[in-house]
This record gives structure tokens, C-alpha cells and sequence, in this order.
RNA sequence: GGGCGUUUAGCUCAGCUGGUUCAGAGCAUCUGCCUUACAAGCAGAGGGUCGGGGGUUCGAAUCCCUCAACGCCCACCA
């Protein structure tokens, strides 16, 4: 057999994948198995795969693929998002290098770029998933916008608003003057700016007399929006205002005369007790305007410039205008001073330039009913949550929700299915010709079916998307329909926790609403992906590998590998490409650990080991080490703690199967290996290739193809998992007395300068398990085992529980080292023995703790005894020697 | 401003309702090895007063209080 010595993963991955396809392996069709059900988060349709996607899907395709193994019917959906925003704004910019604006388009002039954009952009996120190993059922495949999903939105839509849960107001809304739509209050960051407080003075009206001073000083972040001040406001109960009450003031520049009012929502200690209040422009300020009948003056055109309102400063830009009225102000006198300021200023999650409060007519979801039915299912657990702090976040959102605002002012979506009527009002209906049909039977004047003018809005992407795990399996259009009767409600949802809002939350609200259950039963938490040093990954840092790179450098397993050795739920992953190197050498173990056992010859005659070989003690132990690890694994995939059930994995494949199964089954150099042991060994490498192969699908999928001959449509990925059996206890720890034996043994070669090749002679002194000699002298190069009252003079000596063992090595020992030695063992086992009876002899231990306790306490304190006893009687005879 | 969470070896983390194996794992480090599966490897070793302080208890990394640092979420102080 000639195999490179290093795995090539490159051709391996396309092969199997292909392979996987042809035979239809990721797709699923609803039968009598159990279900195991899950969406993908759908990833922007013209997005590329950055490292939270290569997270977040090797996760989900661990899950997906274990379940299939364990027997269920695993479907996973992927799909995209149209992800309004981010894909208008791109084609906005496409257009504009091509010296296209969108305002000179038509909304379907418009949409036939944003749809060729996506035609050519869309679905290579997904083909990159296939890169990555991800076995979705691709014949699935979803978009939020094709036709099955928009017509559930906008059926939902209509529905919603024939229960009176959708209604149309004006309200003060988040402008987004770059993307020129309103966002969701979810969509708006808070960031910290260093900006300066302006305190103007704001003259009291003239024939107003006496006056302490002639000006009213108002403390202003945003100077800009005077224009737009209905009122100034004081606390009454401050005696600091108290002299403005019931003046009038004049707004600096355009002399425009303002009421003051009273109202105790102002801060007495903020700036000077005076708040201009500009009802348009400020969410505090609404509702003061609300309270007192204010007008409100809207000042800005949608692109953030000022209107006609602004005086001489129409048409420029809010910032520029901050400048100039500085400026301005100043050489009026009418400045009375700066100073630097921080505050907290909203920016837009998509475009990232500062929000705008502004008041305008926007379509709303109500909440509080939808909101009542999913937080308790997360309270009870109907839906839990991994890791369970996710539960705390979700609650405050919960109690505290304001109503959606779903419409946002773009092209690219689904657009509002309300009809405005000629003479006024609106129809809400599924289409054109049935909201005509409403609109007849509530005018009684003519009236055409081109008439109706359609709301120009479209709805917020996540109106569409918080639908997902229903509209995927069609079942808003068609509620009753097998698939969804069949995998609805879904498994897991794996998602980051940047979402829980957005997306989690109104999914767990619409399943309700629409399919009366659940969703999802749980849902886990990634973390974000930063970088060594803790940083967020991002473009502008450049810190954020390419992942098709990666998968070229290390292979998709390994990859996959390196992400999720370091990845407990909920907690950040910090990413290190080390970790993909180490998911690569793993592969490279695995690769040689084929290599060796494949290399075997089978000895003809069938001579099975006798009872007492090492390969019988061998299989025995590890057969019962696997089963001890497949138990484990089980409890640690139901906790969801995955990376470490992988670790368990990895540590049962490298150490115990590869440094001591294999070496010590390993025939001497151009010898066979009996049939018998053969036939285990392949057993437990098959067995061990399936634990890894949701983890690191290809490699396991090449080896399985490759340990013996395969039918042609035959896969790992559909074979069953190992069964879990109950581990044989007292092999392993059996086991573990005979590791540690040669390990000393070995530590002694190391310490004394002996060469593995030179055999050494062990003696045991006390009681011993003859069972194991076998493997002792394979592994540690033993020519004999002498159970011996008296060890040898000058022999090394260790103690493995309370048994001695020595190796004698002739006369080169060192009484000395040996001495000290033993006497700093004596050192630690004495105050070892002093600390239990410590506790035995403290009468309120005994009396208190539990009988078990003391029991083990008891325990101790006789193999200390007894150990202290055994090196006392070293200690004296290597001295009496010296 | 409110809420939540984190702090254990050089790094990333595990330690469930306090009690053998409670001070662990992987990586990194150090030492010796090119031993015909694997140097992307093998064998061995070192390394932590469990963030500080106080308390409860026979017994605390684990429970309580407090301080500190960091992180996240929410919130209208101009």
C-alpha cells in the first residue's frame, strides 16, 4: 500500500460532495421517522460568507448530520434573505458607478436592476456553504422574496390587519436620510460622540417688564433645529425659570415668537433649566408638543438637508448648517457660550449615519398581544434557550415592546397591499382585482380598477423573514399541507444573539399566531467571531480571513475543526488560525491512523491470541472506553455543548486509540496482526470515523470509502451511529493503573538516560494484576515482570496506588537523588495524612457530614497509611545503606 | 441611568444542587527523540494562594455580602 504520509483534502471534498448529491442523501421527504427539522438563518441573498456564516453553519450541519445518523429524518432549509436595505443600497451604488440615479428610474425600471443584481450576486453564499460541507437539502432551497414566501407576507399582512394587529399612523419614526426609509427602533445603534452643548439665548419679548436678564439661555446638542422650536420649556418647581413663566421668547435668526411652557419632564440641573422644544425633531420633544398642543415644524427634507423652513439655510446639510449657525449665533451675540459635550446619538445599523427622529406616516404591527404568548413559552421552556442567559434578554425586550413599525420607504421588498382610494381611504387586500372588488362595496361613486393607487412601501425585511420556519414549508398558503403538518415544528435554530430581537423573537410570535405552536424547541446562541485579540471582525480592521481561503489552506474539515474547538455556546469565539491548524493535523492523525492499520498484513492462519495477549486486553479495554465516550458525547450534544463533545471525541481518537490501542495492537515490524484483532480494529475505526463524521464529513467519508468495499450508493452519512452502550467501569480504570505504570517507567527511562531499545526487568512488590503484564512489557520494553518481596538493590522504585514497583538499573542509581527523592513523597504523603485526620478527628465532621464522606475520608487515610509505611521502610534502608 | 453576564495555568475554556479521582482539558512552553503510521509526529515534564476583601459552614473555585476590572443588552436627559 502506497499513501502520501499527508491528507490532500482538495480533491477529496468536491468528489464526496458531488458524490453526496448524485445520490440525493441531503434530500428529504416526509415518512414515518421521527422528524429532525432545521432553517437556515437566511444569509442576504448577495451577501458572501464571512466567518460568523462558516460558524453558525458548521454548527447546524454537526446537528443536521448527527440526527440523520442517529436515525431521524433530517431536513435542513437553506435559503436567502432579500435583506431590503443592504440590497437596495448596493444597487443604488451599482447604479450610481454606472451614472444611474435611482430617482430618475421608474420603481420598475428600478426592481428589474435590483432583481438582475441579484440574479448574478444571489445564491453564491450558498455555493459556498456547499464548499464549507453543509448538507442542506438543496431541492428546498428558499428565497424571502420568490413567489410561495411573498405571498405569505402579504396574505399575513392582510390578515393582520383584519384582526386590527396592523394599523397606519403617523408617528415619530427613525429616518435613515441616507437610505431615505424609516427603520425599526431595532435597527437604530446608540453610539457615544464627542459633540459640544450650545447654550443660545433666546431673547424675552421686549415689552415684558422688569426683566432679571434680557435673554432666556436654552442648552441645545442640535442648534440647527431652532427652526423648528413651537416652545421653551422650564421645570415649574424651579425657582432658577420661575421668572419665565408666562413669557413669550423670540427663536434666535428667524425671530419667530414661542410660547414658554411648564412641565416637570424637564431636568432642573440639566444645562440651564430652559429646553427648546422642537416637536418634529425629537421623540421627548413629540410628546411634550402632544401634551401642550404644540405645532410641530418639520425643518428637513428626507436627505437630512434643510427645507424651506430653515430660513437662509434651506437646501444645506444638517451638519453644515451645525457649523454655520455656530457662527452665525456668535457674531449675533446671540451664542452665550460652548462646551464639549458626549452624548448618545442613533446611527443606522445599514448606512451608519446619524437617525433622524422625524414624524411621518408609517405602518405599524401591534405587539403586546403577540408578545404575551412568546415570552411565556421561553419562561416555561417550551422554547429553551442555550446558553439559558439569553432567557434574562429576551424577557426585558418582551415586557417592554413597542409596536413594529413595519413599512420602510424603499422599492426593493414586498410591497404594502394597500389600495388608496381616489377620494381617500384605503382597501387592504391580496391583489389589485380583490381589493377592487373591497373598494366597490365601499364607494358609492365610479370608479376604476386603475384607480387604485397602491401604498409605495414596501415591508421591513424581517416581516418576511420572522415567517421563515412556516413559509419555508408553505405553511401560511396552505396550512394543511404534509410538509409542514410533517416538520413543523422545527428542531433547533442556531443563530447569534445579535438577532434575538429582530428575527428570534417575532418567529417565536408568528408561530403562534399561524400554527398555534412552537417553532423551534431550542434554540443556541453562537457567539460573535472576533479575532485573537477580541476585536469584532470587520472589513474596515481587515482582520477577517477569507473563508474560501482557509478551506484551501487547511480543508473544509479542518476548518470546521478549528472553529469549533473553540466555540461554547454564547460565549465569543475568539478565532485564531492555529485552531484550523490544529483541525488540520487532526486530519493528518486520522490519515496516518488509516495508513497503519491499512498497511497491515493478516496472518493466514486464523491464530487467535490467546486469552491473555496484549490485543485481547487491548480490545477489551477500548471497547469499553468507546462506549464510556459515546455516553458522554450523547449527554454533552443534549446539553449542547458541543465543542466539547468534540474534544471528547478528539482525545478518545488520538490518545486512547492512537498512542495506546493502536500501539500496543501494532505487530512488530514485518509481521501480520491476527485476523481476529484485525476485524476489531476495523470495527472500532468505523465506529470512530462515524462520531467525527459530523464534525469533519469528508475525511471520514474518504476513509469509510476506502477501509473496505463499498456499495455504490452506500455513505457514512446515512449510516447509523454507534449504539450507546454502557461502559465496562472497571476495564478503564484497570486501565488507567496500567497507563500510569508505564508512563513512569518511562519517565524513569527519560530521567536515567536509558534508551527506549534497551529492555529493562520490572518488579512488583505487593499486589498486583498479572492480566496486564502483557501490555506492560509491550509498552514500557519489558524482558520480564518479577513479583518479588525484595526488590533489587539499587533498583528505581514508584508506587502506583499502593503497590511498589522498581526497576533495577544496575549500580548507576544515585542513593542520594533516590533518597531525596523518597523523602519529599513521605513529605506530602504525611501532610496528606495529617489534613484527613484533620477532618476525622474534628468531632463536628463526624457528627455532620454524610456517612459517605467519611467513609472516603476513612479511605484515604488507609492508603496514606499505607503508602507512608512502604516509603518509611525505603527511606530506612536506603539510609542504614549510605 | 437600569438590567444581565464574565473574572480559574502563558492563551481559550470546563468545573451541575459545597465533600475521593477538586484544582482539570486543549493549545502554547520546556526536555529528549527523524523509534518504517504520522516531526502537521512520539515520549516525558513544568505551570494556578480559582480577580481583591469579608462572611456562612466541620468543610468554599462552588453559597451570601462587598469592592474592582471587563463585556453585553436595554433606556427619551436636551
Amino acid at each position: 500500500m502506497n499513501i502520501a504520509t499527508k491528507y490532500d483534502p482538495s480533491q477529496v471534498e468536491t468528489k464526496w460532495y458531488e458524490y453526496w448529491l448524485k445520490n440525493g442523501f441531503f434530500h428529504s421527504e416526509p415518512d414515518g421517522r421521527e422528524p429532525y427539522t432545521v432553517v437556515i438563518p437566511p444569509p442576504n441573498v448577495t451577501g458572501v460568507l464571512h466567518m460568523g456564516h462558516m460558524l453558525n453553519n458548521t454548527i447546524q450541519d454537526i446537528l443536521v448530520r448527527r440526527a440523520r445518523m442517529m436515525g431521524k429524518n433530517a431536513c435542513w432549509v437553506p435559503g436567502t434573505d432579500h435583506a431590503s436595505i443592504a440590497t437596495e443600497a448596493k444597487v443604488v451604488a451599482k447604479l450610481a458607478g454606472e451614472g444611474i440615479k435611482k430617482a430618475d428610474l421608474s420603481r420598475e425600471q428600478f426592481l428589474e436592476h435590483a432583481w438582475e443584481w441579484t440574479r448574478k450576486h444571489g445564491g453564491m453564499i450558498l455555493e459556498q456553504l456547499k464548499k464549507l460541507g453543509c448538507s442542506c437539502d438543496w431541492e428546498r432551497t428558499c428565497f424571502t422574496m420568490d413567489e410561495a414566501r411573498s405571498q405569505s407576507v402579504i396574505k399575513v399582512f392582510c390578515d393582520l390587519y383584519e384582526k386590527g394587529k396592523i394599523y397606519r399612523g403617523v408617528r415619530m419614526i427613525n429616518w435613515d436620510p441616507k437610505a431615505l426609509t424609516a427603520l425599526s427602533d431595532e435597527e437604530v445603534n446608540y453610539k457615544e460622540q464627542n459633540g459640544k452643548l450650545y447654550y443660545l439665548r433666546y431673547s424675552v419679548r421686549a415689552d415684558v417688564k422688569p426683566a432679571p436678564t434680557e435673554y432666556a439661555v436654552v442648552a441645545t446638542t442640535r442648534p440647527e433645529t431652532i427652526f423648528g422650536d413651537t416652545a421653551l420649556c422650564i421645570n415649574p418647581n424651579n425657582p432658577k425659570t420661575a421668572w419665565l413663566k408666562g413669557k413669550r421668547v423670540i427663536v434666535p435668526i428667524i425671530n419667530r415668537e414661542i410660547p414658554v411652557i411648564e412641565d416637570e419632564y424637564v431636568d432642573m440641573e440639566f444645562g440651564t433649566g430652559c429646553l427648546k422644544v422642537t416637536p418634529a425633531h425629537d421623540v421627548n420633544d413629540y410628546i411634550l408638543g402632544q401634551k401642550y398642543n404644540l405645532p410641530a415644524i418639520d425643518i428637513f427634507n428626507d436627505n437630512g438637508t434643510l427645507n424651506e423652513n430653515g430660513a437662509t439655510y434651506a437646501g444645506m446639510d444638517r451638519f453644515d448648517v451645525r457649523k454655520q449657525i455656530e457662527v452665525d449665533l456668535e457674531a449675533a451675540g446671540l451664542l452665550e457660550k460652548t462646551e464639549s459635550y458626549a452624548n448618545k446619538v442613533g446611527f443606522s445599523e445599514r448606512t451608519d449615519v446619524p437617525i433622524e427622529p422625524k414624524l411621518s406616516m408609517q405602518w405599524f404591527l401591534k405587539m403586546p398581544d403577540l408578545a404575551k404568548q412568546a415570552l411565556d413559552a421561553v419562561e416555561n421552556d417550551a422554547i429553551r434557550f442555550f446558553p439559558p442567559k439569553f432567557k434574562n434578554t429576551y424577557r426585558h425586550w418582551m415586557e417592554n415592546i413597542k409596536d413594529w413599525n413595519i413599512s420602510r420607504q424603499l422599492w426593493w421588498g414586498h410591497q404594502i397591499p394597500a389600495y388608496y382610494l381616489p377620494q381617500g381611504g384605503f382597501v387592504v387586500a391580496e391583489n389589485r382585482e380583490e381589493a377592487y372588488r373591497k373598494a366597490l362595496s365601499t364607494v358609492d361613486y365610479p370608479l376604476s380598477i386603475d384607480d387604485l393607487r397602491q401604498d409605495e412601501d414596501v415591508l421591513d425585511t424581517w416581516f418576511s423573514s420572522w415567517l421563515w420556519p412556516i413559509s419555508v414549508f408553505d405553511g401560511i398558503n396552505n396550512p394543511e399541507n404534509k410538509d409542514i403538518n410533517y416538520y413543523y415544528p422545527t428542531g433547533d435554530l442556531v443563530t447569534g444573539p445579535d438577532i434575538i430581537f429582530f428575527w428570534v423573537a417575532r418567529m417565536i410570535m408568528s408561530g403562534y399566531e399561524y400554527r398555534r405552536r412552537e417553532c423551534f424547541k431550542n434554540v443556541y446562541f453562537t457567539g460573535i467571531v472576533r479575532d485573537k485579540l477580541g476585536r469584532k471582525m470587520s472589513k474596515q480592521l481587515g482582520n477577517s480571513p477569507d473563508p474560501l481561503e482557509l478551506i484551501g489552506k487547511y480543508g473544509a474539515d479542518g476548518v470546521r475543526i478549528g472553529l469549533m474547538l473553540s466555540a461554547p455556546a454564547g460565549n465569543d469565539i475568539l478565532f485564531d488560525e492555529n485552531l484550523c491548524e490544529q483541525g488540520r493535523n487532526f486530519n493528518n492523525k486520522i490519515w496516518n491512523a488509516f495508513r497503519l492499520i491499512q498497511g497491515w498484513n493478516i496472518a493466514e492462519a486464523n491464530n487467535q491470541s490467546s486469552h491473555s495477549s496484549p490485543n485481547e486486553i487491548a480490545t477489551q479495554w477500548f471497547e469499553s472506553q468507546l462506549n464510556k465516550t459515546i455516553e458522554t458525547v450523547d449527554d454533552l450534544f443534549a446539553k449542547y455543548r458541543i465543542s466539547e463533545a468534540l474534544m471528547e471525541i478528539y482525545k478518545l481518537f488520538w490518545d486512547e486509540f492512537s498512542s495506546w490501542y493502536l500501539e500496543i495492537i501494532k505487530p512488530a515490524f514485518g509481521q501480520p496482526i491476527d485476523a481476529k484483532t484485525y476485524q476489531t480494529t476495523q470495527g472500532f475505526f468505523d465506529a470512530l470515523l462515524k462520531l467525527l463524521h459530523p464534525f469533519m464529513p469528508f475525511i471520514t467519508e474518504e476513509l469509510w470509502q476506502a477501509m473496505e468495499e463499498r456499495q455504490p450508493s452506500e455513505s457514512i452519512m446515512v449510516s447509523a451511529l454507534p449504539p450507546r452502550k454502557k461502559g465496562e467501569t472497571t476495564a478503564i480504570a484497570d486501565f488507567e493503573n496500567v497507563k500510569e505504570i508505564i508512563a513512569k517507567i518511562r519517565t524513569i527511562r527519560a530521567e536515567k538516560n536509558i534508551s527506549n531499545k534497551e529492555s529493562l526487568v520490572l518488579q512488583v512488590i505487593g499486589v498486583s494484576n498479572p492480566t496486564y503484564y502483557p501490555v506492560l512489557k509491550k509498552m514500557a520494553n519489558l524482558s520480564a515482570i518479577e513479583e518479588t518481596a525484595e526488590k533489587a538493590p539499587g533498583a528505581v522504585s514508584f508506587l502506583v496506588k499502593t503497590t511498589e514497583y522498581a526497576i533495577p538499573t544496575g549500580n548507576i542509581i544515585h542513593a542520594d537523588e533516590e533518597l531525596a527523592k523518597l523523602q519529599e513523597e513521605l513529605t506530602y504523603q504525611q501532610g496528606f495524612l495529617k489534613s484527613v485526620l484533620g477532618k476525622l478527628n474534628n468531632k463536628n465532621f463526624v457528627a455532620k457530614a454524610p456517612a459517605a464522606v467519611i467513609e472516603t475520608e476513612r479511605k484515604k487515610q488507609a492508603d496514606a497509611e499505607s503508602k507512608i509505611k512502604t516509603l518509611q521502610e525505603r527511606v530506612d534502608e536506603l539510609r542504614m545503606k549510605n
